[in-house]
DNA sequence: TTTGAAATGTTGATTAATCAACAGAAACGC
DNA sequence: GCGTTTCTGTTGATTAATCAACATTTCAAA
Protein backbone atom coordinates (compact mmCIF):
# COMPACT_ATOMS: atom_id res chain seq x y z
CA UNK A 1 0.00 0.00 0.00
CA UNK A 2 2.73 2.98 -1.51
CA UNK A 3 -0.41 5.27 -0.74
CA UNK A 4 0.46 8.57 0.34
CA UNK A 5 4.21 8.64 -0.88
CA UNK A 6 4.18 10.04 -3.83
CA UNK A 7 0.36 10.25 -5.00
CA UNK A 8 -0.78 13.48 -5.77
CA UNK A 9 -1.28 15.98 -3.77
CA UNK A 10 -5.16 16.59 -5.72
CA UNK A 11 -5.77 12.79 -5.29
CA UNK A 12 -5.07 12.45 -1.72
CA UNK A 13 -7.43 15.62 -0.82
CA UNK A 14 -10.04 14.92 -3.14
CA UNK A 15 -10.50 11.47 -2.39
CA UNK A 16 -10.53 12.07 1.77
CA UNK A 17 -12.76 14.82 0.87
CA UNK A 18 -15.43 12.50 -0.66
CA UNK A 19 -14.91 9.35 1.69
CA UNK A 20 -15.30 11.68 4.66
CA UNK A 21 -18.01 13.33 3.27
CA UNK A 22 -19.90 9.19 2.65
CA UNK A 23 -19.12 8.83 6.07
CA UNK A 24 -20.96 12.68 7.30
CA UNK A 25 -23.82 11.35 5.42
CA UNK A 26 -24.13 7.82 6.31
CA UNK A 27 -24.39 9.36 10.09
CA UNK A 28 -27.47 11.32 9.33
CA UNK A 29 -29.39 8.90 6.11
CA UNK A 30 -29.00 4.93 5.11
CA UNK A 31 -26.68 4.03 2.33
CA UNK A 32 -29.78 3.39 -0.11
CA UNK A 33 -31.29 6.49 0.12
CA UNK A 34 -27.37 8.45 -0.13
CA UNK A 35 -27.09 10.10 -3.76
CA UNK A 36 -23.89 10.94 -6.04
CA UNK A 37 -25.41 14.25 -6.09
CA UNK A 38 -25.52 14.51 -2.32
CA UNK A 39 -22.08 12.98 -1.80
CA UNK A 40 -20.60 15.70 -3.88
CA UNK A 41 -22.22 18.74 -2.63
CA UNK A 42 -21.28 17.63 0.77
CA UNK A 43 -17.62 16.95 -0.19
CA UNK A 44 -17.46 20.46 -2.35
CA UNK A 45 -16.51 19.00 -5.23
CA UNK A 46 -17.78 18.48 -8.81
CA UNK A 47 -19.99 14.98 -9.33
CA UNK A 48 -17.94 14.24 -12.12
CA UNK A 49 -14.71 13.75 -10.34
CA UNK A 50 -16.46 10.83 -8.48
CA UNK A 51 -16.81 8.82 -10.80
CA UNK A 52 -12.93 9.72 -11.52
CA UNK A 53 -12.24 8.05 -8.35
CA UNK A 54 -15.23 5.40 -7.97
CA UNK A 55 -17.24 3.48 -10.35
CA UNK A 56 -20.36 4.24 -8.54
CA UNK A 57 -21.80 4.62 -4.68
CA UNK A 58 -21.11 0.72 -4.17
CA UNK A 59 -17.72 1.07 -5.44
CA UNK A 60 -16.98 3.78 -2.85
CA UNK A 61 -18.77 2.11 -0.21
CA UNK A 62 -16.06 -0.81 -0.20
CA UNK A 63 -13.22 1.46 -0.75
CA UNK A 64 -14.35 3.41 2.51
CA UNK A 65 -14.86 -0.01 4.20
CA UNK A 66 -11.00 -1.02 3.40
CA UNK A 67 -9.97 2.44 4.72
CA UNK A 68 -11.73 1.79 7.96
CA UNK A 69 -11.06 -1.46 8.54
CA UNK A 70 -7.24 -0.79 7.40
CA UNK A 71 -7.34 2.59 10.33
CA UNK A 72 -8.90 0.13 12.64
CA UNK A 73 -6.26 -2.46 12.51
CA UNK A 74 -3.68 0.24 12.67
CA UNK A 75 -5.47 2.39 15.68
CA UNK A 76 -4.19 0.09 18.33
CA UNK A 77 -0.98 -1.86 18.61
CA UNK A 78 -2.33 -4.76 17.87
CA UNK A 79 0.03 -6.90 17.21
CA UNK A 80 0.95 -6.99 21.35
CA UNK A 81 -2.01 -9.25 22.38
CA UNK A 82 -1.15 -12.22 20.07
CA UNK A 83 2.78 -11.99 21.49
CA UNK A 84 3.84 -15.00 23.58
CA UNK A 85 4.47 -12.79 26.25
CA UNK A 86 1.06 -12.07 27.56
CA UNK A 87 1.47 -8.67 29.15
CA UNK A 88 -1.63 -8.29 30.44
CA UNK A 89 -1.18 -4.40 30.88
CA UNK A 90 -0.37 -4.38 27.23
CA UNK A 91 -2.86 -6.80 26.24
CA UNK A 92 -5.75 -5.04 27.55
CA UNK A 93 -4.89 -1.93 26.67
CA UNK A 94 -4.40 -2.89 22.73
CA UNK A 95 -8.08 -3.97 23.24
CA UNK A 96 -9.17 -0.95 25.05
CA UNK A 97 -8.03 0.87 22.33
CA UNK A 98 -9.67 -1.37 19.39
CA UNK A 99 -12.93 -0.70 21.44
CA UNK A 100 -11.92 3.04 21.84
CA UNK A 101 -12.05 3.17 17.97
CA UNK A 102 -15.12 1.49 17.43
CA UNK A 103 -16.46 4.15 19.99
CA UNK A 104 -15.22 6.93 18.37
CA UNK A 105 -16.22 5.59 14.88
CA UNK A 106 -19.67 4.15 16.30
CA UNK A 107 -21.70 6.39 13.60
CA UNK A 108 -19.75 4.32 10.45
CA UNK A 109 -19.62 0.47 11.81
CA UNK A 110 -23.29 0.66 13.00
CA UNK A 111 -24.18 2.24 9.50
CA UNK A 112 -22.63 -0.89 8.35
CA UNK A 113 -23.79 -3.52 10.38
CA UNK A 114 -27.45 -2.41 10.55
CA UNK A 115 -27.97 -1.78 6.89
CA UNK A 116 -28.35 -5.05 4.24
CA UNK A 117 -24.84 -5.29 3.65
CA UNK A 118 -24.54 -6.96 6.93
CA UNK A 119 -23.50 -9.93 5.86
CA UNK A 120 -20.97 -8.37 3.64
CA UNK A 121 -19.45 -6.49 6.29
CA UNK A 122 -19.70 -9.00 9.03
CA UNK A 123 -17.34 -11.36 6.91
CA UNK A 124 -14.65 -8.65 5.67
CA UNK A 125 -14.60 -8.10 9.56
CA UNK A 126 -13.80 -11.60 10.68
CA UNK A 127 -11.39 -11.93 7.22
CA UNK A 128 -9.14 -8.84 8.74
CA UNK A 129 -9.20 -9.94 12.00
CA UNK A 130 -8.28 -13.39 11.47
CA UNK A 131 -5.60 -12.31 8.70
CA UNK A 132 -3.96 -10.39 11.53
CA UNK A 133 -4.51 -13.21 14.20
CA UNK A 134 -2.89 -15.55 11.96
CA UNK A 135 0.46 -13.82 11.72
CA UNK A 136 1.25 -14.38 15.38
CA UNK A 137 2.42 -17.31 17.06
CA UNK A 138 -1.12 -18.12 19.15
CA UNK A 139 -1.71 -19.83 22.14
CA UNK A 140 1.83 -21.96 22.76
CA UNK A 141 -0.51 -23.24 25.81
CA UNK A 142 -3.14 -25.78 25.95
CA UNK A 143 -1.58 -26.75 22.58
CA UNK A 144 -4.05 -30.31 22.24
CA UNK A 145 -4.54 -31.47 19.42
CA UNK A 146 -6.94 -28.25 18.02
CA UNK A 147 -6.32 -27.05 14.46
CA UNK A 148 -4.66 -23.24 13.92
CA UNK A 149 -7.11 -22.53 11.28
CA UNK A 150 -10.25 -23.23 13.08
CA UNK A 151 -8.94 -21.69 16.35
CA UNK A 152 -8.35 -18.49 14.36
CA UNK A 153 -11.62 -18.51 13.01
CA UNK A 154 -13.27 -19.36 16.22
CA UNK A 155 -11.45 -16.61 18.12
CA UNK A 156 -12.21 -13.78 14.79
CA UNK A 157 -15.61 -14.94 14.99
CA UNK A 158 -16.22 -14.49 18.50
CA UNK A 159 -14.41 -11.32 18.57
CA UNK A 160 -16.52 -9.49 15.99
CA UNK A 161 -19.55 -10.76 16.99
CA UNK A 162 -18.76 -9.43 20.72
CA UNK A 163 -17.83 -6.15 18.73
CA UNK A 164 -21.09 -6.22 16.89
CA UNK A 165 -22.90 -6.77 20.01
CA UNK A 166 -21.25 -3.89 21.79
CA UNK A 167 -21.98 -1.39 19.23
CA UNK A 168 -25.87 -2.41 18.02
CA UNK A 169 -26.80 -1.82 21.58
CA UNK A 170 -25.38 1.13 21.87
CA UNK A 171 -22.19 0.43 24.07
CA UNK A 172 -23.66 -0.58 27.22
CA UNK A 173 -20.33 -1.08 29.03
CA UNK A 174 -17.04 1.09 28.74
CA UNK A 175 -14.46 0.27 26.28
CA UNK A 176 -11.90 -0.80 29.13
CA UNK A 177 -14.58 -2.82 30.78
CA UNK A 178 -14.96 -4.64 27.58
CA UNK A 179 -10.97 -5.21 26.97
CA UNK A 180 -10.70 -6.89 30.22
CA UNK A 181 -13.64 -9.28 29.74
CA UNK A 182 -12.71 -10.43 26.34
CA UNK A 183 -8.87 -10.31 27.40
CA UNK A 184 -10.49 -13.05 30.24
CA UNK A 185 -12.02 -14.67 27.91
CA UNK A 186 -9.01 -15.37 24.85
CA UNK A 187 -6.98 -16.57 27.72
CA UNK A 188 -8.98 -19.47 28.81
CA UNK A 189 -8.98 -20.55 25.54
CA UNK B 1 -18.26 41.74 -4.72
CA UNK B 2 -19.61 38.82 -7.51
CA UNK B 3 -17.53 36.45 -5.74
CA UNK B 4 -18.73 32.48 -5.14
CA UNK B 5 -21.40 32.93 -7.68
CA UNK B 6 -19.64 31.28 -11.00
CA UNK B 7 -15.61 31.44 -9.88
CA UNK B 8 -13.83 27.96 -10.21
CA UNK B 9 -14.88 25.89 -7.52
CA UNK B 10 -11.15 25.07 -7.07
CA UNK B 11 -10.44 28.35 -6.71
CA UNK B 12 -12.97 28.70 -3.56
CA UNK B 13 -11.27 25.93 -2.35
CA UNK B 14 -8.19 26.70 -2.56
CA UNK B 15 -8.54 30.13 -1.19
CA UNK B 16 -10.30 28.95 1.54
CA UNK B 17 -7.95 26.41 2.42
CA UNK B 18 -4.94 29.01 2.78
CA UNK B 19 -6.70 31.85 4.17
CA UNK B 20 -7.83 29.65 7.20
CA UNK B 21 -4.66 28.00 7.16
CA UNK B 22 -2.90 31.64 8.06
CA UNK B 23 -5.58 32.22 10.64
CA UNK B 24 -4.96 29.13 12.02
CA UNK B 25 -1.44 30.23 12.30
CA UNK B 26 -1.74 33.49 13.05
CA UNK B 27 -3.22 31.87 16.78
CA UNK B 28 -0.04 30.32 16.91
CA UNK B 29 2.67 32.77 15.71
CA UNK B 30 2.89 36.02 15.34
CA UNK B 31 3.01 37.40 11.56
CA UNK B 32 6.54 38.36 11.00
CA UNK B 33 7.66 34.57 11.65
CA UNK B 34 4.78 32.83 9.81
CA UNK B 35 6.43 31.98 6.30
CA UNK B 36 5.27 30.71 2.94
CA UNK B 37 5.84 27.36 3.48
CA UNK B 38 4.14 27.05 7.00
CA UNK B 39 1.07 28.16 5.33
CA UNK B 40 1.31 25.78 2.17
CA UNK B 41 1.78 23.18 4.39
CA UNK B 42 -0.87 24.27 6.70
CA UNK B 43 -3.42 24.50 4.12
CA UNK B 44 -2.36 21.16 2.31
CA UNK B 45 -1.43 23.07 -0.99
CA UNK B 46 1.36 23.08 -3.12
CA UNK B 47 3.87 26.17 -2.34
CA UNK B 48 3.93 27.43 -5.64
CA UNK B 49 -0.32 27.31 -5.44
CA UNK B 50 -0.52 30.19 -3.21
CA UNK B 51 1.50 32.82 -5.60
CA UNK B 52 -1.14 32.06 -8.07
CA UNK B 53 -3.40 33.89 -5.45
CA UNK B 54 -1.26 36.27 -3.86
CA UNK B 55 1.86 38.19 -4.18
CA UNK B 56 3.03 37.54 -1.17
CA UNK B 57 2.35 36.96 2.53
CA UNK B 58 1.34 41.04 2.91
CA UNK B 59 -1.04 40.61 -0.03
CA UNK B 60 -2.53 37.92 1.27
CA UNK B 61 -2.84 39.20 5.02
CA UNK B 62 -4.57 42.26 3.40
CA UNK B 63 -6.97 39.85 2.27
CA UNK B 64 -7.97 38.16 4.90
CA UNK B 65 -8.53 41.50 6.59
CA UNK B 66 -11.15 42.49 3.64
CA UNK B 67 -12.95 39.62 4.32
CA UNK B 68 -12.41 39.11 8.46
CA UNK B 69 -13.69 42.85 7.94
CA UNK B 70 -16.38 42.28 5.79
CA UNK B 71 -17.65 39.11 7.87
CA UNK B 72 -17.47 40.95 11.01
CA UNK B 73 -19.93 43.66 9.21
CA UNK B 74 -22.44 41.02 7.79
CA UNK B 75 -22.16 38.79 10.89
CA UNK B 76 -24.51 41.33 13.50
CA UNK B 77 -27.60 42.68 11.96
CA UNK B 78 -25.46 45.91 12.17
CA UNK B 79 -27.81 48.11 10.42
CA UNK B 80 -30.11 47.88 13.05
CA UNK B 81 -28.18 50.40 15.87
CA UNK B 82 -28.06 53.44 13.09
CA UNK B 83 -31.88 53.51 12.74
CA UNK B 84 -34.35 56.16 13.29
CA UNK B 85 -36.16 54.36 15.16
CA UNK B 86 -34.02 53.62 18.41
CA UNK B 87 -35.83 50.34 19.28
CA UNK B 88 -32.98 49.31 22.47
CA UNK B 89 -33.31 46.45 22.24
CA UNK B 90 -32.69 45.48 18.83
CA UNK B 91 -29.96 48.31 19.46
CA UNK B 92 -28.08 46.41 21.86
CA UNK B 93 -28.44 43.15 20.24
CA UNK B 94 -26.99 44.01 17.39
CA UNK B 95 -23.88 45.20 19.21
CA UNK B 96 -23.71 42.35 21.59
CA UNK B 97 -23.62 40.52 18.23
CA UNK B 98 -20.78 42.51 16.80
CA UNK B 99 -19.06 42.09 20.31
CA UNK B 100 -19.59 38.57 20.29
CA UNK B 101 -18.26 38.50 16.76
CA UNK B 102 -14.76 39.99 18.04
CA UNK B 103 -14.94 37.57 20.80
CA UNK B 104 -14.78 34.84 18.33
CA UNK B 105 -12.57 35.80 16.62
CA UNK B 106 -10.21 37.23 19.46
CA UNK B 107 -7.27 35.68 18.15
CA UNK B 108 -7.07 37.08 14.69
CA UNK B 109 -8.03 40.25 16.16
CA UNK B 110 -5.58 40.44 18.54
CA UNK B 111 -3.05 39.37 16.38
CA UNK B 112 -3.65 42.07 14.05
CA UNK B 113 -3.78 44.72 16.52
CA UNK B 114 -0.86 43.80 18.31
CA UNK B 115 1.87 43.47 15.71
CA UNK B 116 3.47 46.21 13.59
CA UNK B 117 0.63 47.26 11.16
CA UNK B 118 -1.81 48.10 14.42
CA UNK B 119 -1.99 51.53 12.61
CA UNK B 120 -2.80 50.37 9.00
CA UNK B 121 -5.99 47.89 10.57
CA UNK B 122 -6.80 50.27 12.91
CA UNK B 123 -7.09 52.91 10.49
CA UNK B 124 -8.66 50.10 8.33
CA UNK B 125 -11.35 49.45 10.88
CA UNK B 126 -12.30 52.94 11.40
CA UNK B 127 -12.70 53.47 7.91
CA UNK B 128 -15.09 50.14 7.15
CA UNK B 129 -17.15 51.57 10.60
CA UNK B 130 -17.62 55.16 9.24
CA UNK B 131 -18.45 53.83 5.66
CA UNK B 132 -21.47 52.06 7.15
CA UNK B 133 -23.02 54.31 9.78
CA UNK B 134 -22.34 57.36 7.41
CA UNK B 135 -25.01 55.24 5.16
CA UNK B 136 -27.56 55.65 7.74
CA UNK B 137 -29.12 58.94 8.52
CA UNK B 138 -27.86 58.89 12.17
CA UNK B 139 -28.78 61.04 14.85
CA UNK B 140 -31.86 62.84 14.21
CA UNK B 141 -31.99 64.36 17.52
CA UNK B 142 -29.60 67.17 18.49
CA UNK B 143 -29.61 68.49 15.05
CA UNK B 144 -27.63 71.26 15.96
CA UNK B 145 -24.44 72.42 13.82
CA UNK B 146 -22.73 69.34 14.02
CA UNK B 147 -20.92 68.45 10.65
CA UNK B 148 -22.19 65.32 9.76
CA UNK B 149 -18.48 63.99 8.57
CA UNK B 150 -17.04 64.86 11.87
CA UNK B 151 -19.81 63.00 13.82
CA UNK B 152 -19.04 60.10 11.71
CA UNK B 153 -15.74 59.77 12.50
CA UNK B 154 -15.86 60.86 15.99
CA UNK B 155 -18.30 57.52 16.72
CA UNK B 156 -15.98 55.61 14.31
CA UNK B 157 -13.03 56.39 16.45
CA UNK B 158 -14.93 56.17 19.64
CA UNK B 159 -15.90 52.35 18.50
CA UNK B 160 -13.07 51.23 17.08
CA UNK B 161 -10.89 52.39 20.22
CA UNK B 162 -12.73 50.69 22.50
CA UNK B 163 -12.96 47.56 20.56
CA UNK B 164 -9.45 47.40 20.43
CA UNK B 165 -9.42 48.09 24.60
CA UNK B 166 -11.40 45.33 25.10
CA UNK B 167 -9.80 43.08 22.57
CA UNK B 168 -6.27 44.11 23.99
CA UNK B 169 -7.06 43.80 27.80
CA UNK B 170 -8.65 40.38 27.07
CA UNK B 171 -12.60 41.08 27.16
CA UNK B 172 -12.45 41.90 30.78
CA UNK B 173 -16.07 42.72 30.59
CA UNK B 174 -19.08 40.53 28.25
CA UNK B 175 -20.19 41.29 25.29
CA UNK B 176 -23.81 42.17 26.46
CA UNK B 177 -22.47 44.68 28.94
CA UNK B 178 -20.16 46.36 26.59
CA UNK B 179 -23.12 46.37 24.07
CA UNK B 180 -25.34 48.12 27.00
CA UNK B 181 -22.43 50.14 27.59
CA UNK B 182 -21.85 51.23 23.99
CA UNK B 183 -25.43 52.26 23.30
CA UNK B 184 -25.69 54.33 26.23
CA UNK B 185 -22.45 56.30 25.17
CA UNK B 186 -23.73 56.10 21.71
CA UNK B 187 -27.73 57.60 22.91
CA UNK B 188 -25.88 60.85 24.24
CA UNK B 189 -24.41 61.84 21.79
C1' DT C 1 -50.54 5.75 -16.77
C1' DT C 2 -48.44 9.76 -17.80
C1' DT C 3 -45.68 13.67 -16.67
C1' DG C 4 -42.01 16.10 -14.64
C1' DA C 5 -38.16 16.30 -11.68
C1' DA C 6 -34.02 14.40 -10.14
C1' DA C 7 -30.14 11.01 -10.39
C1' DT C 8 -26.98 8.52 -13.21
C1' DG C 9 -22.97 7.79 -15.95
C1' DT C 10 -20.23 9.65 -19.72
C1' DT C 11 -18.07 13.02 -22.90
C1' DG C 12 -14.67 16.74 -24.53
C1' DA C 13 -12.77 21.20 -23.91
C1' DT C 14 -10.94 24.24 -20.52
C1' DT C 15 -8.74 25.69 -16.44
C1' DA C 16 -6.49 25.32 -12.05
C1' DA C 17 -3.17 22.94 -9.27
C1' DT C 18 0.81 20.16 -9.00
C1' DC C 19 5.64 18.99 -9.25
C1' DA C 20 10.46 19.61 -9.99
C1' DA C 21 13.85 22.71 -10.80
C1' DC C 22 15.85 27.03 -10.73
C1' DA C 23 18.61 31.33 -9.01
C1' DG C 24 18.76 34.69 -5.58
C1' DA C 25 17.85 36.46 -0.71
C1' DA C 26 17.59 36.03 4.10
C1' DA C 27 18.65 33.70 8.37
C1' DC C 28 21.27 30.78 11.19
C1' DG C 29 25.22 28.58 13.55
C1' DC C 30 30.14 28.09 13.68
C1' DG D 1 33.90 36.44 8.38
C1' DC D 2 32.02 31.91 5.93
C1' DG D 3 29.22 27.82 4.92
C1' DT D 4 24.80 25.74 5.36
C1' DT D 5 20.23 25.85 5.45
C1' DT D 6 15.86 27.65 4.64
C1' DC D 7 12.72 30.70 2.33
C1' DT D 8 11.50 33.18 -1.72
C1' DG D 9 9.50 33.99 -6.18
C1' DT D 10 9.26 32.20 -10.83
C1' DT D 11 9.29 28.86 -14.70
C1' DG D 12 7.36 25.17 -17.96
C1' DA D 13 5.48 20.72 -18.53
C1' DT D 14 2.09 17.62 -16.74
C1' DT D 15 -1.98 16.09 -14.52
C1' DA D 16 -6.28 16.40 -12.08
C1' DA D 17 -10.59 18.75 -11.50
C1' DT D 18 -14.08 21.58 -13.37
C1' DC D 19 -17.99 22.77 -16.20
C1' DA D 20 -21.62 22.22 -19.47
C1' DA D 21 -23.94 19.11 -22.09
C1' DC D 22 -25.71 14.84 -23.23
C1' DA D 23 -28.81 10.49 -23.29
C1' DT D 24 -30.76 7.20 -19.88
C1' DT D 25 -32.77 5.82 -16.01
C1' DT D 26 -35.29 6.12 -11.70
C1' DC D 27 -38.82 7.66 -8.95
C1' DA D 28 -42.59 10.20 -6.99
C1' DA D 29 -46.66 12.71 -7.66
C1' DA D 30 -50.54 14.21 -10.52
Amino acid sequence: METSAKTDRRIRRTQAAITQAFLELLSKKTFERITINDIAKQADVNRGTIYLHYADKYDLLNACIDCHLNAMIHSCVFTHFTEHKANVDEATESLAALFHYFEEHALFFSSMLSCQKTSVFRERMVQIFASVIQKKPITPSNNQTIDKQVLTQFIASAFVGTLEWWILNRMPHSPEYMAKQVWMLLKSD
